[in-house]
DNA sequence: TATACGATCTACAGCTACTGTAGGTTCAAG
DNA sequence: CTTGAACCTACAGTAGCTGTAGATCGTATA
């Protein structure tokens, strides 16, 4: 029987993010004491755990939710547990490919500023200047 | 004079976006017509072009103000402006740093798995098993 | 057994950076 | 003058938590 604060400690989460697993659903109802308090099993544990994990994947709320509504049917295919993550996946590239064009805009502009006063700031004047920017889309 | 509709599709902005920009102190509170409709100068349009141009570039909402203050007072230096743009710089990378991991670790996972029931999955294992993840942080 | 004090409780507000909606008004083209 | 797109305000909602206030609970120690 472990108390909320332990299930916090054990898995890294903060106790009113558990709280709020609990009221969008994801976390059980767990079982209380007499004064109210909650009290946890293992298999909870497990569950937040699970949950903890998935988003330091950059899992979002809704596809982990996706991933444990398929995890209680050990019988059916796990080809659209692949396909979630092979979603996450591309996310996760596509952020990369972002990140890293912003990483180069950001060197060169940095790299092209020598000047003293702000007047003459070269970085001011890249992200003032929309010709040579990333906006195509 | 521009409406700000105009300004919206000049910039990319949604015009609530605009707005919101507004009640936040990040764009002036432009002139109106009698009726009461926003119309905007040219030196809003850059504004508003500067501020969009650093949220593509992933400046937060506040280190754009910053910016925006700084390019205020042209005459003082410009070290300030280099270092909220190397603290830019150094987000970006920390979060393609995270990114690639969680890259590895998905291709990985999708990788090792080849089952056809979910009981037997692999994604479901790792994602459940804390052993050999990212959470050393 | 009494007490102290940290942990927990509920309920709600706040964060970032917008986006969407409802219900009404204004502008400009034809 | 009419029509319809664009505009107005005000407010709620999004994700994923985090923080606060004020009250109650649980347990280790005296």
């Amino acid at each position: 029987m472990l108390s909320i604060g332990t299930l916090g400690k054990r898995t890294g989460t903060k106790v009113q993010t558990i709280r709020y697993y609990e009221q969008i659903g994801l976390m059980p109802e767990p079982g209380r004491t007499e004064g109210g308090q909650r009290r946890y099993e293992d298999a909870e544990l497990d569950r937040l755990a699970f949950i903890r994990h998935s988003r330091e994947l950059g899992f979002s709320l809704e596809a982990i939710r996706e991933l444990l509504d398929l995890s209680d049917n050990p019988e059916r295919s796990c080809a659209q547990i692949d396909a979630v993550a092979q979603k996450q996946l591309h996310k996760v590239e596509a952020r990369i490919a972002r990140l890293e064009a912003l990483r180069i805009e950001l060197r060169r502009m940095i790299g092209e500023c020598h000047a003293d006063r702000v007047a003459d700031c070269r970085i001011l004047e890249v992200l003032r200047d929309h010709e040579e920017c990333l906006s195509e889309h």
